[in-house]
DNA sequence: TTTCGTTGTATCTTTGAAAACATAACGTTA
DNA sequence: TAACGTTATGTTTTCAAAGATACAACGAAA
């Protein structure tokens, strides 16, 4: 019996904006509050995380995290509006797309 | 303007069995009636190739392709009806599934 | 002004995948 | 039996991605 797998992400014309394990991050630093603890959380280096955050910027039209160096805690980052809209969105989207990826096992096992 | 991108490929407990990449491979192959040929054709080492249908081999559960050593032209390698079959499943439902997702590249981008 | 836990960068090392290279084995045909 | 173009397989080299390590910069709070 065969199983349909998929990868599902987002571009635009200036890169890869938003994939699998971006949300994911970016989830982490929601929970965390912080991109060296999210890091941490995910067994994931702090430079691996921060070249993702950086490539996320770099792509995303609005600022999907604002960061702060120093302060009490160190500093933080944090996700904007922006972000969890688009989060949310993500996640959504690919939900309907592993739905209907879903359905096409069957149509594949059972093809002659 | 956002673009949702992916991979499909197809496995099953003995690993990957047909992928893009793969199925393009095959599809050269059925062109060309060599695995060298077919190779060369794609720009594309016969070792790899080779170790793709390996692969493809391993995890099928009937032959997908017929091979040949020495004789009149050196050999050959043919797709089996039971590959052909296969190649035509995959072809249909990568495209399917291709539909939907294109389907949400205005959803995920409208979504507020 | 010292401390603290962040973010931000640079550099070096490791690792794994891909590529490159080499060569054996095969079987029909001439 | 010699030649040919395949398939089959092992070894070495190359290269890019990932990981490890180290350290500077920041700014509020004590």
């Amino acid at each position: 019996m065969f199983e349909i797998k998929s990868r599902i992400w987002v571009e635009n014309s200036e890169g890869i904006f938003l994939g699998e394990g971006r949300i994911k991050l970016l989830k982490a630093i929601a929970k965390e509050g912080s991109l060296s603890k999210a890091a941490k959380s995910m067994n994931m280096s702090y430079k691996k995380a921060w070249n993702l955050v950086d490539a996320i910027n770099k792509s995303a039209p609005k600022p999907m995290v604002n960061k702060s160096t120093g302060g009490s805690g160190g500093g933080g980052t944090q996700i904007t509006a922006y972000g969890k809209q688009k989060m949310e969105a993500f996640d959504k989207m690919k939900q309907r797309c592993w739905d209907f990826i879903e359905q096409q096992n069957n149509a594949f096992n059972n093809e002659q």
